[in-house]
DNA sequence: CTGAAAGCGCTAACAC
DNA sequence: GTGTTAGCGCTTTCAG
């Protein structure tokens, strides 16, 4: 059985209530501190987070709840809250939907059955109206996604310009076989950028919708993808890939062909870190405010569990 | 103020403990079985899990301990781990160690504070010391990683032999400056892989400690990496690389410079998927399996809960 | 098959 | 500053 409160009382002949009292930073008297400390490392007790969140009516836990945990800007993501929450005392736990609206609604379930203080959510749909309806009475961010709900929280990047500046890029390279590698998955994030890549081709006379390709959002779909449209449209002379992995992809099956970028083909793509020194010279990439969005997305939640009004933040994408 | 099983029992005039035995399986009579369900839907019950683990002492839960969120291959076990843990009727809550053992430390904390029926951790160092201390009393599997400790589970790779295997492979394709990429961070992993590959070089008189060359275990490592070795050592003309995200760098670096892979050097490397197309041609791969490193995971953590002894399982890598 | 009552470990009043 | 007590929402005897 695990050591509990009243060990702690036992053993240094003090009340449960003193010891609650210190482990929350009331002041006691130096000598008890000293006393419980000691009982503290000898019992080796953990505080019971289920015990007190029953009474508390708080966790200090943040759900966060994406599509997939191997899609590293999520996951990148996920660490930077991480990060920002540690330092005001919360924690998380991490499910994913897999895509899979009933997954997510499974998910969000587990979550608040573990009293969940706020939740943080990558939705797989546009539309966020499978998640108010469940999560009624918890605070909520959604990012990457808006949705109809207003009392959600809501942080968002500016896709739709940023994709617009990427196809204005390839055009002024002097490309005009413009073609867009992106996911199967008709979610909003890529909208945005399909609609951003379309108006501007739209705008000079160059949208052809055969030249849109879709694939799966990993490192396996960019290469598979971008191989079928060269196959399919050798005349293809620039490409822009809305998905990291994808992206990634694509260079890998670039250099398989031995095509080399910049060359036969300019390349815009999503590239995931600030730092990164990859990708410098014949491409161009969008880089993604990941860092941002997990400290707004931190930062957001724990004020409306403070009690704030939801918000809303657009972030801006940059590309170089 | 949630619903709680006091509201359905008011909804349906039914007492408490029908309630939950009917949430927990035990049959009641359908027409109440009805009633609970209408008043389930119309109240929208979730069940607090806080109360429930509080009494059961089980939180039905695992906690899972990996370096970083953003790592592919971590994460890609972890959604295996998920997938198989879900049929078995258990959540997961993921936390990172961030490469250092006070935080692995703390992050122990807090998942045996959220009252975990069972830990899966890779841990930061070879050694589990620090582990077990911290969990006498959860049933602990150790992922790829040797510990001292035999109160948990392993579940271990064959690193060194396919390591081995994988530089005989460059061997028989005639190179004979084969250098190796791998990671800073001194860990049991990237030491077995060491070890492999240096016995073979030794063996036929090739070894060369200057051309071992650590990086940061992600995309940009490798890229610099890469970069770094050629400029110091353009004779090399085949390169074992001991982490798939440098891996990546690497044949990102080779296609930046221009360099052909499988002409001018080969390459072996660390794939994520069985199912990948790429990297079929000119780089030999080796294929960790990490779908199985997932399921015995899982399996093997819910048998221990179950009150089954602790064991270790190899799993076999392939290099094709 | 169903209801009443006790108690899991902790906190929050409230007395001392 | 410290001890006593009640109760968070649930499960689990034990009667009925």
């Amino acid at each position: 059985m695990a050591v509990t409160i009243k060990d702690l009382a036992k053993e240094t002949g003090l009340g449960c209530a003193t010891i609650s009292a210190y482990l929350n930073g009331v002041p006691v008297r130096s000598y008890n501190k000293v006393k419980i400390e000691e009982a503290i490392n000898k019992l080796g007790y953990i505080r019971n987070e289920y015990a007190r969140g029953l009474k508390t009516r708080k966790s200090h836990t943040i759900g966060i709840l994406i599509p997939e945990l191997k899609n590293i800007i999520s996951t990148t993501i996920v660490g930077e809250i991480e990060e920002v929450l540690r330092t005001k005392g919360y924690g998380i736990i991490v499910c994913e939907s897999r895509m899979d609206i009933s997954r997510q609604q499974e998910a969000m379930r587990f979550l608040i059955s573990k009293m969940v203080d706020g939740l943080i959510v990558l939705p797989v749909s546009s539309d966020g109206e499978d998640l108010q309806s469940v999560a009624e009475n918890v605070p909520m961010t959604v990012i990457c996604r808006q949705t109809s709900s207003d009392n959600a929280s809501h942080i968002l990047i500016n896709n739709r310009e940023v994709s617009q500046e990427a196809v204005k890029r390839l055009i002024d390279k002097g490309r005009n076989r413009i073609a867009l590698i992106t996911d199967d998955s008709q979610v909003y994030m890529s909208g945005e950028r399909y609609f951003g890549y379309r108006q501007v081709l739209e705008e000079k006379g160059l949208f052809n919708q055969k030249m849109v390709y879709g694939g799966s959002s990993d490192i396996d779909g960019g290469y598979i993808t971008v191989k079928k449209l060269l196959r399919e449209h050798p005349e293809t002379d620039g490409i822009f890939v809305t998905h990291y992995e994808m992206f990634i992809g694509c260079i890998l099956a670039m250099s398989e062909m031995g095509i080399k970028i910049g060359e036969e083909i300019d390349f815009v793509g999503i590239d995931t870190a600030d730092k990164s020194i990859i990708f410098d010279s014949a491409l161009h990439t969008i880089k993604l405010p990941l860092k941002e969005i997990g400290e707004n997305a931190a930062e957001i939640i724990v004020a409306m569990i403070d009690g704030e009004h939801p918000r809303s933040v657009l972030l801006d994408a940059k590309i170089d």
